[in-house]
DNA sequence: CTAATATTTCAGAAAATACTGAAAATTCAG
DNA sequence: CTGAATTTTCAGTATTTTCTGAAATATTAG
């Protein structure tokens, strides 16, 4: 391998965090390299460039595809496939999210689901079933805001982004401008927005959250 | 082992997602056994109810207790340690969100760091470079967001999730209500809202995002 | 078609990770 | 202190994962 320093340094230091990531080093390696890369590169480019063997390379490139993360093209006057990742960000995070979560996610909704149709048998798996409800109510209400902010587009997101825990207030102000135009609405103003934002809010009266806390 | 049915599924399961979520069987299954039991266990316990060896059960605590998922207690007249899993999904969703970042982003944000700061020596690593300020601008981006979505509670984050992509819509609003009102501002919003939140957005006049996006 | 070029598959070797039992260390009641 | 109870460490083994080279398969220029 011979890459100039700072490829180098990136290139290194995917492959070292890949198993953090759930990737192995090679896999790792070769995404790193694709994306700091100014061309399209063939396998053989990237074997020779970190020192793998071409069926590692392969399976690497094939696992990449397989998360969508490397795309394969086609040069003019070559047989050969050459890949190289999606430049945008954004993009890539939302690629990202959405297999992560296709993969570490929907197994264990699917999962929950199936386990709360069953009718407990004992009592120790009645207490685990409505554990296992609030995990599910947890992660059903995760994922479907991700679906929802990932029809957003990144413009938007990066605004919100920016803002922060600044929507807490808009938020507050939103209530405020309720009150003021509750007999004659700003017209231009959607009414579905007050009414489904608090929709899903006042129902859920904060269970038992604090009496369970300490050391039961 | 020899788990009630509800218990046994969802157990085996966190065994098995164990490897896509970066921990072992035994940790996942460890946990999973903790999240669902309605009352703390010791590692003997564990040990007998997942068949795992003492010294396994040991080890598989400790990295627990180092991702602060389950927490150690004592029982009145007992020297054993106990352990119990919080309780709150969303307090674990919190500690879940911190520990991944501290140990799967917060590396690698110092190596974009200390990659921005060389000079390149070659036009390789200058592309190279450029694609690390992406990536760097991106991570820290999304870090301080989480920083300042960590703050907030339990029930507002709940109700900003529930809105999904309507927050858009109070964005809109906002901008539609600082309009109406620019001459004469309701006094209770805090005016800084309005200001820091546009701040950040208009100057980035979307890069070469779209130019740069086909076969180059 | 054929042959050259390119890619994938796969069995086995190498490496990394997980797990165990035994021994060491720690804790605390008496 | 002492020693019984409990937890942790760790060297060695088992298991899983990664990686390679060789062979099989696929693709396409001529």
């Amino acid at each position: 391998m011979n890459l100039p320093p700072l490829t180098q340094r990136f290139v290194m230091h995917f492959g070292e965090m890949g198993s953090r990531w759930g990737i192995n080093r090679t896999v790792g390696q070769i995404y790193a390299l694709l994306y700091v890369s100014a061309k399209p590169l063939n396998a053989d480019e990237v074997g020779e460039a970190l020192g793998f063997s071409r069926s590692n390379v392969s399976m690497g490139l094939k696992e990449l595809q397989s998360w969508a993360l490397v795309r394969l093209i086609h040069q003019p006057n070559d047989r050969r496939e050459y890949f190289q990742a999606p430049e945008d960000v954004w993009a890539i995070f939302r690629t990202l999210a959405s297999e992560r979560r296709k993969r570490e996610i929907d197994p264990t909704l699917t999962m929950l689901r199936d386990a709360l149709m069953e009718q407990p048998g004992v009592p120790e798996d009645i207490h685990a079933q409505a554990r296992m409800r609030q995990m599910h109510a947890f992660i059903e209400l995760m994922t479907d805001w991700l679906d929802d902010v990932q029809k957003m587009d990144s413009q938007t997101l990066a605004s919100l982004m920016k803002m922060g825990s600044q929507v807490q207030k808009l938020l507050e102000m939103k209530d405020r401008v309720k009150q003021v135009f509750s007999l004659s609405p700003v017209p231009a103003v959607p009414a579905t927005i007050t009414t489904e934002a608090n929709a899903g809010v006042a129902p859920q009266p904060a269970p038992q959250e604090g009496t369970s806390h300490g050391n039961a």
